[in-house]
DNA sequence: TATGAATGAGGGTTCATTCAT
DNA sequence: GATGAATGAACCCTCATTCAT
């Protein structure tokens, strides 16, 4: 065991049914799409009934919107941890964002795959809100590559396109990876990292 | 003008109405989702009456694959074209084949985007064809790669894995190209090729 | 028999279950009111299904405002042959206008009372529409009230407030009035055309 | 300031939140209707709870059955009040009776439109007992119609029915009046007393 | 009294699909 | 091929009401 969380799980928020409505919405979001998955299914997967939803949300979208803010609470959060506890040079900074953000990627999978392909369901504030922490998200890796850049540890002649290519590299992950398959969480990450430091054309480490 | 298609059209298949129900399909999946478009907006954009588009797909989910099927064919040509036409060692066929790519994925973003997104909703025989499809599209990087990886011109240590990462970082182009962007179709085939060779570790042109 | 149409029955329109559909609304309506009544009740008295009502009419409130403009069609139609058949005074125009309002009222009594107690459930422009369709109704009665205070014939202080009074009266019939009761449609006719001229001080038959 | 209790306000009735509930009732039922008014609406209206309705009144319906208890009772008391201040022949009796009810649909115009509009939504023991109220109130005046038709003042050939005809024709002022427009609160009275005793055929004041 | 959470029934509406023409 | 009418299932959501506290 170790201290990660539980796969997919959205934290309790302390509402009674709130963190259990939320979770069975990622999985049927997750498992049927936001437009294929019905409330009926999310508050069957919830314990609880269809009406009682919306004593929790006022509407599918707005769950939608909530499901969507937490997982990238939780990242924001795992990120700026890892980072906190780097280095001061860009490029262990790099590397632990990097092993951070791959090890969300492969704990919360499913989490991982809603977020990706089910923000364009959400419209207006929602989805404003949405991408306004989404943006303070990948701050974190646009700095550090901004860091690296102006030191002169990446030398890329496209700092900021490498690294918006970095993150949706390492969150396509979500789309393919499978816990039992040819490479482990530790090999991912590592993959990733020096994926990472290549494509902004710092030091690789040697082999 | 220039010999590319049209943005997101699908090429006329000879029958009456195919092309338009098509065409009309990838608009609305890729506007709505494949479970948010309606079989009566895919009529509407065809010019013709729901009941006819029976006549031509038996179902939802078919007309689906077909349209899947359809962009992956094109995208499939386009790779091969180009190919075709490049040297014989890997960097320069690996380029080709990356400047091919983006340049599918700027032209006809809408079906890069359907295709990515919506293959998911498929199911059974045409889920497993389409997936082969897709495979063979996808080997011929993964032969390039092997190619360039068995001579030395590509030095990574995991160089199957970096294909994968080439593709997924290049198709998700088709999420956030704008034609009026900061950035160039020339532009963008540029900065992936340097991206694809810097992931392979192989040779980068100077600056 | 005689040759005033069936009872609340609203005109045949042509397409296949429009009239059906028009007539159950009227009954459930009139039965439950528009919010009491539901759209599975309405199929059902039209002998069709749930869903092939909004083949013809587009939402519940659209239908509301069809069966509201029929009713008031007909009346109005009705209104306008028995005048365009009376004298030239007024005080005989406004006899046959009356007791073709009060036929009205007896004959339709189901449409009279929908009429009056749903329009406040019409919203935007289909209210407007149809308080302009009443009020172009409502004038046949004041033109001959304005041609009688004119003459002299008609000497109340308040033509036209006397106008919307007999208005009321007559329609508010619909409320009370029994097929089998005391007064019947003739004896009605006689008394309202009897308070009209009443109302307006104008010459009172002998008794 | 006058005497008259505030428009559409039901009096204090002793219990709490009693006469709040009733007066978001009247407001609720007014703006929606019945069907169409929610008992969270009467709740937020009141400034209760939804739950705490129930400690009130058992039932939506029953909430209904008071409101309109309360309504009638408030209109009978100013009739008998206004009755019992006048003098002693017929005609002076009714044109009290008729400022008093005119009054009233002024004072309390929503109080009358929701009476009028939703008693039918009444069922079992409290309609009968509502009908039963209202035939009291109304009695007032078929009472003073067969004095004066008695005693020869009221010369009509229908003294019930013209009874009847005035009382709708005044609660139907409800309908249109707007405290706002042509016609004051005393020329309503006044020409409401004229209509009634030239429905009635009775002596009408000169002009 | 007063509340917040909960629920089953039912609301209007849209859906993919079928079929007679 | 092409259409318009039709349908049953399912959709999201709201309802009046209950109950434990």
């Amino acid at each position: 065991m170790n201290s990660r969380s539980p796969g997919s799980q959205l934290a309790d928020t302390g509402r009674g049914n709130e963190a259990a409505i939320l979770n069975a919405a990622l999985a049927a979001f997750g498992a049927q799409g936001f437009n294929g998955a019905s409330m009926r299914e999310v508050a069957k997967g919830a314990g609880t009934s269809l009406s009682n939803l919306y004593n929790y949300f006022p509407s599918k979208s707005h769950l939608l919107a909530e499901v969507l803010r937490h997982v990238n609470a939780e990242l924001e959060a795992r990120l700026r941890r890892a980072v906190g506890e780097a280095g001061d040079d860009a490029a262990s900074r790099l590397r632990e964002a990097v092993r951070a953000y791959v090890g969300f990627v492969v704990d919360e999978q499913l989490a991982m795959l809603v977020s990706t392909a089910e923000v364009r369901y959400l419209r207006g504030e929602d989805r404003e809100r949405l991408v306004a922490a989404r943006d303070r998200t990948q701050s974190i890796f646009t700095e550090i590559v901004e860091q690296g850049a102006a030191s002169g540890e990446f030398r890329t002649p496209y700092p900021l396109d490498a690294a918006r290519a970095i993150l949706t590299m390492i969150s396509s992950v979500a789309t393919w990876y499978r816990p039992d398959g040819r490479l482990s969480r530790g090999q991912l990450s590592e993959q990733h990292a020096r994926y990472a430091l290549a494509l902004l054309e710092g030091p690789l480490p040697h082999r």
